[in-house]
DNA sequence: TTTGATGCAAAGTATTTGCAATCGG
DNA sequence: CCGATTGCAAATACTTTGCATCAAA
């Protein structure tokens, strides 16, 4: 992973904001900084820091968010205005509303390789 | 919520299955027993089943998934072929690999209304 | 020099939406 | 009948991608 001027500040950006920007909103953001970003880019950082660990990439049901604080914590998704809090909930806490946040749902994800692609993934080699 | 033909065949196709289709996956499937059904009868269908609690939708990361069986559980996306399984864990059991699964991660959404919009839609009467 | 990263712009695609026709109760 | 629902098709908008150029090491 190379060094350079855009990723740099991309990530800067990122980790500086609770917001959990959509890619295009912080292209918005970065682009003041770097007027000649260009949102491609953004989008293929972004994905990079995913894979790299640096950066969470949270699907809540519409637009992917991304989080810059990789430590384990859960989110709140506003079906209304659709923003995206930080939740500090232990996993397996009950699901009651609390700090008058409205809890509707729950929907947990993991990810990772299925045994037939991860023994495609190991098992190629001669 | 009024009956029909479609939304009947819809959801009863949707239980049927394991597999937790894409909207359009599942409308293609419906499509052989509704040759007229529209893709747009498909969508509006899923979110109001999603609305009413009939089924639950997925977001992980690709594209929304759909799983009839609303009964609380996790899911394990694979990240090399996409496909989605039921998975059985505790919500707050450890991060493990098990079953020849790879688990790299997970991801936690509540869903509902923030404080702001839960004011907003109960405060608004006269 | 070499290879990865970027800017630009066009393409891709799941999903949504407007509207007239149709169906359900 | 009246309003919910549908078929159809165009629109929406996030995200990806190809390619020539540029920069990091």
């Amino acid at each position: 992973m190379r060094r350079s001027r855009a990723r740099e500040v991309i990530l800067e950006e990122l980790k500086g904001l609770k917001t959990h920007p959509r890619g295009d909103e912080l292209y918005e953001l970065v682009r003041r900084r770097l007027p000649r970003l260009s949102l491609g880019t953004v989008y293929r950082n972004l994905d990079l820091f995913r894979r790299e660990g640096l950066a969470l990439e949270i699907a809540c049901g519409d637009f992917n968010r991304y989080d810059g604080d990789t430590s384990p914590h859960s989110h709140f998704f506003c079906r209304n205005c659709a923003r995206l809090w930080d939740w500090e909930e232990e996993v397996g806490e009950k699901l009651e509303s609390k700090g008058g946040f409205t809890l509707e749902g729950r929907c947990t994800v993991l990810y990772g390789l299925c045994p037939a692609c991860r023994t495609a993934a190991t098992g190629g080699g001669p």
